[in-house]
DNA sequence: CTTTGTAAAGCAAACGGTTCCATGAAGGAG
DNA sequence: CTCCTTCATGGAACCGTTTGCTTTACAAAG
């Protein structure tokens, strides 16, 4: 019922190799042939069989996105679709597939991803995360198959990887603040063992330092990158002897948080406490006051891994390319709850 | 290299037709020679060939995801990715993988619906829309592929969906205001092609009729899943002579926008006016006020269309199954926006 | 007129499994 | 002791492509 490259070649009198020739764009087949077979390959509908195809050329011409475990949260959510958007988008303009998977845990997460790769599945995947150290990561590397890293990891240096200037994207949110005239500045940071979290801190420390500015060790408070973290970082912050009039957040989340308990306070954004954070989801600019963010590019972020693991599927040869670490640049988006200009004291 | 099935056979000394039936837990192989070769098989570090397996047995155990063109609201993002949550959880539950594919347009689409199933690189498709008119479902149909629909068809009677019953959503939804005491009670709707407009706005029209209110035309706008749609219900809303006292939102997103309208107008929620709406996105319990939803099981919807799917596939014969519509329950989340029970006039 | 070169196409062997059919051994029945 | 089953396994064909090696046909060269 399926029609095949034989059937084709039937119907067209000659060979399967010649079909498949034809197929292939192969230089020594002569334009007559090839016009007739492709006419016959429409009237009959073929349709090549990928897995045939991938049995003999062990290429399958898809990747593997891998999730990690409980993507739960809200910024998640928003997060790895739009990553997901812009690694689906590349993928299919580079002929690619795009598999997704994730495990309940990291032992299921490395039993899929060996099962994919290793019972060639896909050619290659992105890891949406960057634990410190990692089985996956190990049996990737020694197995020597592609992957790219969407996120950093300072244990691996040498790995394909996609990511943000963070240290950069911080300094240029403090700066901002500094900018605009702010000398007590907080800093709500996230879990201490993401490297993110301690990415954005480092830059915070250095636009404070770089412009001279006192830093207290209880300007800088530990959260989640949730609501509830910026809720008990305001409370905290609000009562001071000599509070910050700024404060930059790890996440839009945070923000959030912050914003909601100014709002029971009575407090007013910015003139009682002016706020930038990070990653500018879509609500940033419908909070009220909007928010001041952060831009990551996240569907960039996408965009370019796939490219990336493409490139590195296609020819694992250049390995010598130029670097290994992609850095996607990010722009500060001002809105109101930053414009604002303190007196200074 | 890599390690097949003649490997293994070898190194035990028997055939790989055994080593096959070992793996497939083959009734007829002893016991013994059963164990020695699973030793061996994990000794070699062996993994089956997909491709080659699925090439004999005509089967890939996956599944494709087909999203709508463009996802690119706030909205579209939460939910898509709450129901590929639920999609890839059960199906990796199942045994299946999951590719993900979308198209710039519908004839793109097609294209690679027809490609990966007639390629024979999944075994059937969840399509996350509901045009009112398709070619894909048409294609999908006439070749008789496994799919399902999450959302609903009324042009497509047979084919198998899964669903919330959206009028009766919206029929609880504007009975819980009419219990709330409110007899005023206006609607925004979405655009009027999508089958879920309409079926709300039928439930919320039950509802009224139910209950002998009245319903004036003008009392009932329509808009788009966004906040501009809500934002600008609310000033229409608000300028009405006899203006409605509760309002029930198509979606969260419209409800956001209402709420910033008539924040800025120095409106009470809910004292000036109640709202509820559905979705019941995470944010609906962090604006303020919290926004009374309906929770039409984002999850649940994604879960089931898997099993569903996966099920179809398995046992294609069993199309006298009981139906072919799975309605996914939803319920009522009662917050601030709505617990205010307004004088009688 | 034979030799050599070249373009176009065919043959057959993979790729890594699965499965139908055949085979041999062992055990039970007659 | 022979015949028939039953059980465990081996052999080989096949799934739909790709591709290296031949083959064929023809033209140009010697």
């Amino acid at each position: 019922m399926t029609v095949t490259i034989k059937d084709v070649a039937k119907k067209a009198g000659v060979s399967p190799s010649t079909v498949s020739r034809v197929l292939s764009g192969h230089p020594r087949i002569s334009l007559e042939t090839s016009r007739k077979v492709k006419v016959i390959m429409e009237e009959m509908g073929y349709t090549p069989n990928m897995m045939a195809k991938s049995l003999v050329s062990k290429t399958t011409n898809s990747i593997c996105i891998i999730l990690p475990k409980p993507a739960e949260e809200l910024f998640s959510n928003l997060f790895f679709m739009e990553l997901i958007r812009g690694i689906v988008t590349q993928s299919s303009r580079s002929g690619y597939d795009v598999l997704i998977s994730s495990g309940a845990n990291e032992k299921e997460e490395l039993e899929a991803v060996s099962r994919l790769l290793k019972g060639r599945r896909v050619d290659g995947v992105i890891l949406l995360y960057s634990r410190k150290d990692d089985a996956v990561i190990d049996f990737l590397e020694s197995g020597g198959y592609p992957f790219v890293l969407v996120g950093r990891s300072d244990r691996y240096e040498d790995i394909l990887s996609v990511d943000n200037d963070n240290v950069m994207a911080a300094f240029d949110a403090t700066n901002h603040l500094i900018s605009m005239g702010h000398e007590r500045i907080g800093f709500v940071s996230g879990p201490p063992n993401l490297i993110v979290s301690r990415d954005r801190l480092e830059g915070y420390r250095k636009a404070m330092l770089n412009s001279g500015l006192e830093m207290r060790t209880e300007w800088i408070v530990e959260g989640e990158f949730l609501q509830d973290s910026g809720y008990r970082a305001m409370s905290f912050f609000m009562n001071l002897p000599n509070r910050p009039t700024a404060l930059v957040a790890v996440d839009d989340m945070v923000s959030f948080g912050v914003l909601r308990g100014l709002n029971e306070l009575k407090y007013k954004v910015p003139e009682d406490l002016a706020i930038v954070s990070f990653n500018n989801i879509p609500l940033s600019e419908l909070s009220s006051p909007p928010i001041s963010s952060i831009d990551i590019g996240i569907y960039h972020l996408g965009y370019t891994a796939s490219q990336v693991l493409i490139q590195s599927i296609q020819k694992p040869d250049n390995d010598a390319g130029y670097t290994n670490r992609f850095v996607i640049p990010h722009r500060l988006i001002v809105r109101e709850s930053s414009m604002y200009a303190p007196g200074k004291k």
